[in-house]
DNA sequence: AACCGATATATACATGAATACATAACGCTT
DNA sequence: AAGCGTTATGTATTCATGTATATATCGGTT
């Protein structure tokens, strides 16, 4: 059976800027406090994942993510409560794309 | 000043069967009965558009182009009536989620 | 001061997708 | 039967993207 699947991001001057995979990141950092750590669990290379922190907060008025070396656990990383505020709109867009999903779903005949 | 991009598509058992780029095709094939032509307004290579033409007649119950070699004009490509629902179909679809995401913008702040 | 675990960064390598190219097949027209 | 324009199909090559690897840096802990 076939199934309707949508993808959102943002982007700006063409080039983009926060979408699923961004996402996805942002939250991993959150609850391990690592951005080595995030990455290796979404089977992405520490270095992608490092040069797409470094998009996000250059392309932010305020940076999403803090990232520190050194130190008693050898360094971490932590968000931003600007990045936290950009998480929450992110998942409300895309669970209100979501539901409209559903409900084209149950109008579409052609493609079953 | 940032924008909110969308796709949508249909997956049928996790694989991509319709979406932008079939869609774009179609269109063409629609108005210029030429799978060739259609391919080259889009710089699509003929044989990518050619496969992805195998892929969507061998994933519907009703095929949606209709090739045709030789003849006349060395022949031609058509869209059956079948096509032409599901474009209608696809493109009510993505006008709904346009102006869900225009709704949206208007929201969002953070990303300004 | 040596160690540790994490960030920081460059270079080389692999992988796969798209393209380019070449050639065949088809059937009406002349 | 030769020509034409299109579809049909395989092979080689290019290209971009991500990965692997190696090394440096930092700063609290011991």
């Amino acid at each position: 059976m076939k199934k309707i699947k949508i993808k959102c991001w943002i982007e700006e001057e063409g080039e983009k800027f926060y979408g699923p995979g961004p996402h996805e990141l942002l939250k991993r950092i959150q609850k391990e406090g690592s951005l080595s750590k995030a990455a290796a669990q979404m089977n992405m290379s520490y270095k992608k994942a490092w040069e797409l922190v470094q998009r996000l907060n250059n392309n932010s008025k305020e940076p999403l993510v803090s990232l520190k070396k050194g130190g008693a656990h050898g360094g971490g990383a932590e968000l931003t409560l600007h990045a936290i505020e950009v998480i929450a709109e992110y998942e409300d867009l895309i669970h209100k794309l979501q539901d409209l999903v559903i409900q084209e779903e149950k109008l579409i005949k052609v493609l079953k």
